[in-house]
DNA sequence: AATATTGTTCGCAAATGTACGAACAATATT
DNA sequence: AATATTGTTCGTACATTTGCGAACAATATT
């Protein structure tokens, strides 16, 4: 069939996969994911790496929706995006899911 | 704290996050996850991109553990490496699991 | 034995990703 | 007003990723 387009499922999940693959990047998930607190200052402190990368890696996380932030005072408060959090979640969880409805793959 | 390394979990499920972050791969493991026959033929044929890259993306994803493929004949045939499938699986459930556990987030 | 089929590997080009320090902008503090 | 704090953006360097065609290796077929 070889089409051109891939599904927008593919896109999607694929585009915040993207963004989950980097170690760092799953760091900052976890971290906000346990925290109240997320400036950016508390964020850069639990990273091995310099702040202007730091920021890079909140822009991707920003960018594919897992997290957001605003301004506050002349700090930046990052939080994860629940809504797109949870589309994620399902995403990934009915990808995942996928597979266990076939008994035996290749054989 | 600053500590120089990650966490395995999160090397764990930042290696397979990558593998799954781009949509040629997810095509495949869709593909693969659907079907019973998954010759490299197969895959190929539902790819709009050449051989060669196909073949690359193929070992991406064994490398990652996601996929496994043996050699039948001539061919090739690729499946999914239920065994960690199911961690993969497992990994990316808790790990957004982790968010539903607090009630609210920076407020 | 010669040829066809099937995939992988090689070599290359272009694009993207990762990392850093320096410079910058915006708000707070003195 | 001058200075300090907080993050982002810029410019740069290097590594990795993505893609392709050509060449290659291995098995099948004639």
């Amino acid at each position: 069939m070889r089409s051109t387009e891939y599904t927008d499922q593919q896109e999607q999940i694929a585009r915040i996969a993207k963004a989950m693959g980097h170690p760092a990047r799953m760091r900052i998930l976890n971290f906000l994911a346990a925290q109240d607190s997320c400036f950016f200052g508390d964020i850069n402190e639990v990273l091995p790496i310099a702040k202007a990368t730091v920021s890079q890696h909140l822009k991707e996380l920003k960018d594919a929706g897992l997290i957001q932030g605003e301004i506050e005072g002349p700090k930046v408060r990052y939080c994860i995006n629940r809504e797109n959090w949870e589309l994620a979640s399902r995403l990934f969880r009915s990808f995942f899911k996928e597979l266990k409805e076939k008994p035996t793959c290749c054989e």
